[in-house]
DNA sequence: ATGTGC
């Protein structure tokens, strides 16, 4: 036996534990499950069995449900493609160290020909746009906390500053008139207190530019002009005004610095709550007591920020594109985060690590989706297809889906790669990176470079194991795959 | 994942 998980259907596997919940993986056939993090999630699980203080507590502190998503792969702390469903207790180490991370999706006017004399010059713009000190989007210290407080709410409700240039107000007026509803939560998270003691609030005024929002982080972050390849559903594809041969804007970010800081501030306060397990630091959820409040307004304010981060990329890779070709549109279809921790509309906590909402029709009841399901946006590895799929709302799923395709190599194994290959695969898949940019130091030039390799396309598995899980399974449905023209890597 | 650089 490989793994400890027991196969119940072609798909669904369930691990044998102490708890006395369901817990399902959506093994991805032919794909031999990593032991590794097949272990990693039988010591959490075993962890909260043995977690003393969440036994005898009114009301009582326990897990529902664990769904493994055809992505699943070790990670740090718990493996990434985990979903919880909690009740009495939150995780803030269950949900991956970029809290908030996550996809979104824009249409544009354009077709793939219309883009396609323009491929050569439009690199050297992105270049210029997204790393080369022309940024251009400055903020104030109030709209910084109101980005904080009302995540989009920020861009519809806040003035600009006389003197600010042109591309926080191209950002709001990018977005179209029901746009809080293409936003997993409606872009705006509830925040009772601003954390006022992070840094990015306390950053000088800047005219010119902010510090990170309009950054694209790294990792496996891009954004990225896709076209529409096929489609794989026309009745969905035509309610999303998606067409084959379309260009597409599809942006994988997260929160950042400020994330990363709140998400250290989150595990702190959980550890500092349930002092006796140090480790998967647990958060007690009491009734008639906030104690979990200041952690869920750390988590919120930065969901807030990554949202409206990702819309700025995708509104600087519109400025881009209407630089070479004037008049394009561009639309957001749906954004969602798959690093987070929702209160379940039916009670308790859901956690995802490295797993995206996909809701069915009950559940986009009141948006535009009620009738598609949600959308979900799986990316691929760099050069490779991305795919679009429609959620269905799978309850041993937790209403859940893959959120790439999974990491095949370690990182230190991806970094031994030939640089002279990966250099020759950047300029052949035209993926624009702030390697060259020449003043910045050569040592942060060299580890950049491993940091990039690290996403090389062999590091990752196939995507198209994964898709054909999410669609057997019944958790999403296909819509389109999308293909790479032009990546900007972070 | 974060920061670096401006």
């Amino acid at each position: 036996m490989s793994h400890p998980f027991r196969r119940v259907s072609a798909t669904q596997l369930t691990l044998p534990h102490a708890l006395d919940c369901p817990v399902t993986l959506f093994a991805t056939p032919d794909v031999p499950v990593q032991r590794a993090a097949a272990q990693e999630l039988t010591t959490f699980l075993d962890r909260l069995t043995h977690l003393p203080t969440l036994q005898g507590r009114t009301p009582p502190a326990r897990l529902h449900r664990v769904a493994l998503t055809p992505d699943f792969h070790k990670g740090a702390g718990i493996p990434v493609g985990t979903v919880l469903h909690t009740e009495g207790v939150l995780f803030p180490e269950a949900i991956g160290n970029d809290v908030a991370c996550g996809m979104g999706l824009h249409t544009t006017t354009l077709t793939r020909d219309d883009l396609e004399p323009h491929l050569d010059a439009l690199e050297d713009t992105l270049r210029r746009v997204f790393f080369q000190g022309q940024r251009r989007l400055s903020t104030t210290g109030k709209q910084r906390e109101a980005v904080l407080r009302s995540g989009i709410g920020a861009l519809v409700d806040s003035p600009l500053h006389p003197g600010q240039s042109g591309l926080w107000s191209r950002v709001r007026d990018s977005l179209p008139a029901d746009a809080r509803q293409r936003l997993h939560a409606g872009g705006q998270l509830p925040v009772l207190s601003v954390p006022a003691h992070l840094d990015w609030l306390r950053e000088p005024h800047h005219l010119t530019h902010d510090a990170q929002l309009g950054s694209v982080g790294g990792g496996n972050h891009f954004v990225e002009l896709q076209y529409v390849h096929r489609l794989l559903d026309r009745g969905t594809a035509h309610h999303w005004h998606l067409k084959a041969g379309q260009v597409v804007v599809m942006v994988h970010s997260g929160s950042l610095g400020f994330g990363h800081l709140a998400a250290q501030q989150a595990r702190t306060a959980a550890q500092a709550a349930l002092p006796e397990d140090p480790v998967w630091a647990a958060l007690p959820v009491r009734d008639g007591g906030p104690a979990h409040q200041p952690v869920m307004d750390a988590l919120n304010a930065a969901a807030n920020f990554a949202a409206v981060n990702r819309l700025c990329l995708a509104a600087m890779a519109a400025q881009a594109l209407s630089e070479h070709l004037p008049g394009t549109g561009t639309s957001l279809l749906y954004d969602a985060p798959h690093n987070f921790i929702w209160p379940d509309p039916a009670g308790g906590w859901l956690h995802r690590k490295g797993a995206t909402p996909a809701r069915g029709f009950a559940g986009m009841q009141g948006t535009p989706f009620a009738f598609t399901g949600e959308p979900v946006i799986v990316p691929g590895s760099m050069g490779g297809s991305s795919f679009l799929l429609a959620g269905r709302g799978l309850p041993e799923a937790l209403s859940s889906a893959s959120h790439g395709a999974g990491r095949l190599r370690s990182r230190g194994e991806a970094m031994r790669g030939h640089d002279d290959e990966f250099h020759a695969f950047l300029r052949d898949f035209r993926v624009v990176t702030p390697l060259d940019w020449r003043r910045a130091r050569p040592d942060i030039q060299a580890q950049k470079l491993r940091e990039l390799k690290q996403e090389a396309p062999f590091a990752y598995k196939g995507i198209g194991p994964v898709i054909r899980t999410l669609a057997e399974s019944g958790m999403a449905a296909p819509v389109a795959e999308l293909r790479p023209l032009i990546t900007v890597k972070g």
